[in-house]
DNA sequence: CGGTTATGTAACTGAGCAGTTATAGAGTGC
DNA sequence: GCACTCTATAACTGCTCAGTTACATAACCG
């Protein structure tokens, strides 16, 4: 099976997986913001920022506005909806695994107290 | 900045961008598994599949135990909480995304009337 | 129009990844 | 100990990706 809906989720998790684009998510949630903007913060060029908000755009998280010469990015937060549409199918397991965790300290302590 | 948790969230969003680790965490959601089980509904080589298993393992989303000749892989959710951590920042903004939305096409719509 | 600023594109490099086949290792059962 | 099963590792290939520098566009400003 290889979904529609895989390879958008392929696109958003790659796209989140490098951390100078979670950063750039991190300070577009603060307001949009020119390349320049983006890149000044990072030790890196302007080309490489560029394309760093070309795969965010190709995930679906990032929009642009042309305003003068200057070409905005704008947080898009919607494919992070479905990223977390997926994951919501296993918070059962993470909650089951506090109680798991919950009972191994349970069981060390009990082993603590025996010894 | 370049923080621990950064790299944890590498590995696990890195991990999730293969829909054949998606495919392997959802088939793990359902029981334990052998690897030879979990290679037999992709047309993959066991090696491609082991592979896979050990970015999960690496990424903290997969344990294993060894039983007789046979290495069990368990679910680990734990990880997908802390990714759902990171995107709960952002979850007002998906929210507001429809509002956004809604004043861009009264905006259009405005436009439309001056025109 | 000419210069300046802001950004995108092209071409290249090095690294890493997903897959393969072939082989090695480790445990079980007899 | 031997054959068998399950899994990991090694070596290789093709592709993608993150970054670079150099150059091309495009829109403003005087």
């Amino acid at each position: 099976m290889h979904t529609v809906e895989d390879d958008r989720l392929d696109a958003v998790f790659a796209a989140l997986a490098d951390p100078t684009r979670r950063a750039i998510l991190a300070r577009l949630a603060e307001g949009e913001a020119s390349v320049a903007e983006l890149a000044r913060p990072f030790a890196m060029s302007q080309p490489a920022v560029s394309k760093h908000l070309k795969v965010l755009e190709g995930a679906g998280l990032v929009s642009r506005t042309q305003v003068a010469t200057t070409r905005l990015s704008h947080l898009e937060a919607q494919p992070l909806a479905e990223a977390d549409a997926w994951m919501r199918r296993y918070k059962r397991f993470w909650n089951e695994g506090f109680d798991k965790l919950d009972a191994a300290l349970a069981a060390y302590r009990d082993q603590e107290d025996e010894t």
